[in-house]
DNA sequence: CTTTAAATATGACGGCCATCATGTATGTTC
DNA sequence: GAACATACATGATGGCCGTCATATTTAAAG
């Protein structure tokens, strides 16, 4: 049956929501098709209604977490750069990873997916550029060189808060895990 | 036919060399048993002889490819700390995962596997304490906090040389990928 | 109101993959 | 030297998965 593009645009949001989430769960290779649409409540023939394919699915839903956890950063109060860390680097981030930083759940597998490599760099392109210009940096240095020193902090900032989420996730022991989340969420606060 | 000890153990070799390259370079799920046992030059069939199962090898090639990036580590000249940086985040690494550091290639698969998630916190650890001992730290401080601040700079620095590692291989953009390695290197040298 | 187009369910197809069965040849062991 | 054990190749099996075909139903278009 044909239905309403109002329940069809639910249900197009519906499957992206879930995908988003399985993806960052299970990587891009670990969640099937049939998987996904039963997730959004529906048969996996329907799936070809929303998408062309699968891996179109995948850069669509990468686009979509980003926008997810970006709302979320836009959203915080207080100092952003404190906030960012508290939440990125809490245990509570590291045990959901449905919900949480697409980087650091599919990051290695964006890199082999040539397809979702665009819609990922314009996604970082953008936390980096936030990042710059948000967060407060602690060494101030002449003007000019003020906004180059903004980036290259913004830059570090997030491949030390990726690296240490992916290492506290991949870590059989819990203690090592909560050690990894302080040791970098002191280092970056300093 | 049955073949010499000798020749048996060089075959056993080839499988988990061959294994932790590709396992690297197309993650646990894009590599099969029988690209793998190829590679090896040998066929699908005989695999079984030599892994109870394709889990097991991905558990014992972990290990390998952890064991072939530190000994390349422990053979490094000159100040430890920047010979690390220097090789770690180069454009030469990020575009051969598959004879490079296994965190960044593999990290959020294992977060997945349960059994490669052992073999993956004991080369982590052995890491970080090799990090915190050999390289040397600029900011010395009293005696007490000596060693623990060491580790905290060690799991600082293997965290962010990770994060710039994925981030540079996933993004699109050449000159972006070089900023982001380029970047980390500097603000870990300072 | 008629016609058309589209979203869905069901089911099928083909390919890939991990695993296992079997036969065989040959080191290894006693 | 005879019996045994084993590493290998070939081939089969069963399951999963992405994709497509078809029928159905009904909103949308005219």
């Amino acid at each position: 049956m044909r239905y309403s593009a109002k329940e069809t645009a639910e249900k197009h949001e519906r499957i992206l929501t879930e995908a988003a989430r399985l993806f960052r769960e299970r990587g891009f290779a670990g969640a099937g098709v049939a998987e996904i649409m039963q997730a959004a409540g529906l048969t996996h023939g329907a799936f070809y209604a929303h998408f062309p394919s699968k891996e179109a699915l995948a850069s669509a839903a990468l686009t979509h977490a980003f926008e997810q956890t970006n709302a979320r950063r836009q959203a915080d109060t207080g100092d952003p750069k404190q906030a960012f860390l508290d939440r990125y680097l809490s245990v509570a981030h590291r045990d959901r990873p449905g919900a949480g930083c697409a980087i650091a759940a599919l990051g290695p597998e964006v890199a082999r997916d040539e397809t979702s490599r665009a819609p990922f760099t314009e996604q970082v392109t953008q936390m980096i550029d936030d990042m710059s210009e948000r967060f407060t940096w602690g060494d101030a240095r002449d003007a000019a060189g003020q906004k180059d020193r903004s980036r290259q902090n913004a830059i570090h900032l997030l491949s030390s808060a990726v690296g240490a989420l992916i290492l506290a996730r991949a870590v059989n022991d819990p203690e090592l895990s909560e050690e990894i989340l302080a040791s970098v969420r002191d280092s970056l606060a300093e």
